[in-house]
DNA sequence: TGTACACCCTGTAGCAACTACAGGGTCAAG
DNA sequence: CTTGACCCTGTAGTTGCTACAGGGTGTACA
């Protein structure tokens, strides 16, 4: 199949998979008479592959990891849960440190009066209070 | 004070502070004869604006709406307001993004049986169904 | 007076993970 | 035979910095 129809039935876009292939995630496929990439069902597998695991956050690093590791059918799986774990553990930082920041957001846009810029508690809060009078 | 001093006194680095100056974040300071950059409160009050209107999350073009926005006293809150809000909005999402990811990878991970890659549940989640059979 | 060292300057390249061109070639339909 | 959809390579842009390379400056100490 062609690049579109490869990238299309994996809901990519055309770009993206050319990078892949560049930067060694997607092995080059053969190539018709007129250079065009030509690939197989193991590539599509390959990119769905990549593209859910992408989905669920994984970074680009950890997706080639996982793509090692289970090309070795053989070899124990607690690898692979290891990169999942850490992941995870990461995600969990995000959403606190999110949370927190929300938490903040929250409380300095609840202080607005709607008055002027000159009395905004936004802008007070943003602005350092030693040098708050300019 | 010189580029060090004001990165110091406002926790970021030097080359912040110039890579602020050259998008136009930061107004061009006055030069030394030696074409040293020296700042003055101004400045300072100006970045540590920048540096907690960051570590609260927004963006850079946010941040620059927020300053021209704060040098018009007279004007109304509501802007400042609505910037925040929409601010607000966005963390809600990335958020409830990353909790609905967690919950799935918290599952796949669930599912591991710790045998060989070979019959590994993540590896399977990750694979799509109908070409799993290679 | 020399020199070592911390600091300053500009400009460019790199990071993630793509995306969007520019400027061409190919192929099937009408 | 030409229109349009697709393909090719290569490069530059995105966000928000960070890290050089290759220089100049200022001060402290021997």
């Amino acid at each position: 199949m062609k690049i579109g129809e490869l990238a299309s039935a994996a809901a990519t876009k055309v770009e993206t998979v050319r990078y892949y292939e560049k930067i060694g995630l997607l092995p080059p496929p053969a190539r018709t008479s007129a250079n065009y990439r030509a690939y197989g069902n193991d590539h599509l597998a390959r990119l769905s592959f990549i593209r859910r695991a992408r989905d669920l956050g994984f970074t680009l690093e950890a997706v080639r990891e996982l793509l090692t590791l289970s090309d070795d059918k053989a070899q124990s799986c607690d690898a692979v849960d290891g990169i999942a774990r850490v992941h995870l553990t990461e995600i969990d930082r995000k959403i606190a440190d999110l949370s927190a920041l929300r938490g903040e957001l929250d409380r300095v846009i609840g202080s607005c009066r709607h008055g002027t810029v000159a009395d905004c508690k936004i802008i007070e809060t943003l602005a350092p209070r030693t040098l708050t009078a300019t």
